[in-house]
DNA sequence: ATCACACGTGTAAAGGTTTACACTGCGTCA
DNA sequence: TGACGCAGTGTAAACCTTTACACGTGTGAT
């Protein structure tokens, strides 16, 4: 109690003007002095309760909730050689599909006792090399990887070895090992385009082809699965390349109707590529759904308010989070790796932007 | 050298199975004993540049190139008593305006050294209590609130000197005197409601009326400001309550149907309820903006693409990011708060959603 | 020649934990 | 009765920095 008040004094440091007076808080050794035992005690009772005796324990939680102590983290993480604290590196923190996986992660992670630490790169090689000082100076214990990417300056390098435990969502990491929680594209994919064949649709278009994007790669795969499980033949002119923005979409599109190549149905590698399409079509004035069929993938917000509402496959990201979080503290606890990819399956919703061909 | 390679079989810790071998890291002990020098000098060479010799200095930039030696921000942090983190407290990570004013903070922040924690709380209690051990536990130093309210368990208690520096965004903080930084939304919604004026609209509706949101009482008052201004009589009856939602701006456009009070422009409190509207009146096979217009506030990413693409007010979000990080970090600093509350203007974007009344 | 001072550096304390190790009683078993 | 083990607790080291203070040397002024 004495302690405590002279404690609060001190606070301030010499600066000029008037400084913040982050107040003195409590330490250890205040709550030790008032329940008269030593700190060491005060330690177990709260770490391990069970080792020290009722009363003894009684005493201290009181002194505890007496002094208003908590422990102090750094001072823990320091001696611990651990923070407790998860960095999730994302290009893009507006990215739709971000937030929701975020939620997962972090519910996950603060169930267990973990903070989550996030760095927003915009892609900038700078920006990653800099987050990374949370991991090496030993502010983060793991890594969330959104970006596809080893972090710059983790090369192909021998210094693979001081790499911290890692998991990748959202999309994989090509050329590694990193270990992936996400949807089951491919399947995914599939399942979408059997969805259009079972509307009686023959002539699908894919657009957001990619060489460079391993999920456009893997969503094409699943489109052609689904066409030559059906006996379709797969025609080139209706694969369109597209990087997955809205603007890709649109420009897609257009481009279909100048060369007058035109399918029935198109499937769009996601609801951002999806939305582009369809803008292209009510501009040029078709009546949807009844004229042309578009189908999206990974069910982002808004993929219910445009017109037509969207018919997609649902990214279960909430699960993926967790998942994700639940494989990276399991490592981090020192259990062995024991899948190096988890998938999920996406699932189909539908709304109105799919209409059985020839219904008129 | 000799040090660290021994350093390096230490590492694992005596946990059954294998455990991560977090890799015993170079301190600034191993870069003094390379450069020859006191761990004071190193630290002073890092931290000081100045004060220390030319000749020391490049020997010790040697040592640490030679090491890889970062500096354990724990350490730091407890002696130092500052964690140079901040805490970024939001109900939802997925609001369409949260992710670019988180920009903005993380860019401010980043570059003046700071790191930011993010702790989603879902408006759950329990998780707003629950994150402020960052806080309590030194490792955060500041606050920034989306939330609109203190957080819970900072009640109206005498505890309010506990309070670390805070600075709010997105809302205000009601009853307290916590620092604001955000858009004019009064001045915004005036400018708004003139543009629908000078359209020659003079029955113009207000969807979003709220008693206990400040952000929706705000902009209707500048709603009514610039109707009085105009000379224009408010009438009530155009004058529908909502919570900022789409549902809710769907709900309202119905509810004006079914009572048949109809105005010839909707202001919405925001692009949520824009979009509801929207539905509502693209449903009823409107011709918009021809027989309606629609005006929203934000301009958040999809506003564009709806249809019509929606005619609205433009937060500057990374703005707002960077002046409230800003304001924080002075603050931390020492120095003296000057304002209050920082308003930043909006700016009106014309798309196609609104239209020159009579104009057939 | 003396003093004052600046500059560059080292020594050691402090910051708040966790935990290996040592110690004290006390009960149990031979 | 002695040996032993166990439960409960304390002591002190370790985690890695930053920084007040002290020290030694060289330079300029008096």
């Amino acid at each position: 109690m004495h302690d405590l008040l002279k404690a609060a004094d001190a606070g301030a440091r010499g600066c000029a003007g008037r400084t913040v007076q982050h107040q003195k808080l409590a330490t250890i050794e205040d709550v030790a002095a008032i329940a008269g035992v030593s700190i060491a005690t005060v330690s177990r009772a709260i770490n391990e309760p069970t080792k020290v005796a009722d009363e003894t324990r009684r005493r201290v939680s009181e002194a505890i909730a007496q002094t208003g102590y908590t422990t102090n983290a750094m001072a823990r993480s320091l001696r611990m050689r651990r923070s407790n604290m998860i960095l999730i590196l994302a290009p893009d923190v507006g990215d739709p599909n971000f937030s929701n996986i975020l939620v997962g992660l972090e519910t996950e992670a603060s169930k267990r006792g973990y903070g989550v630490l996030i760095g927003n790169t915009q892609n900038d090689a700078t920006r990653e090399t800099d987050y990374l000082r949370f991991i090496s100076s030993n502010q983060a214990d793991g890594l969330i990887l959104f970006t596809g990417h080893l972090p710059y300056g983790f090369g192909s390098d021998g210094g693979e070895s001081r790499l911290p435990p890692m998991v990748a969502v959202n999309e994989p990491v090509s050329d590694s090992d990193v270990p992936f929680v996400g949807v089951d594209n491919f399947e995914g994919a599939r399942v979408a385009a059997e969805h259009l064949i079972s509307q009686g649709h023959r002539r699908i278009a894919f657009i957001g082809r990619s060489t460079s994007r391993a999920v456009n790669q893997l969503r094409e795969k699943g489109y052609r699965a689904a066409l030559e499980g059906a006996g379709i033949a797969v025609d080139p002119r209706l694969i369109l390349d597209g990087d997955g923005t809205t603007e890709s979409g649109r420009q897609a599109a257009e481009h279909m109707f100048v060369r007058d190549v035109l399918p029935t149905a198109f499937f769009c590698v996601n609801d951002a590529t999806a939305l582009g399409v369809i803008i292209s079509l009510n501009a040029r004035r078709y009546d949807l759904p009844r004229e042309f069929s578009v189908m999206g993938f990974d069910d982002i917000s808004f993929a219910s308010f445009v017109s037509p509402s969207l018919t997609t496959m649902k990214q279960p990201r909430l699960k993926i989070g967790e998942e994700a979080m639940d494989l990276l503290l399991a490592r981090l606890e020192g259990q062995p790796l024991e899948r190096k990819e988890v998938l999920l399956r996406a699932e189909l919703i539908v709304r109105n932007s799919v209409s059985r061909l020839g219904r008129e």
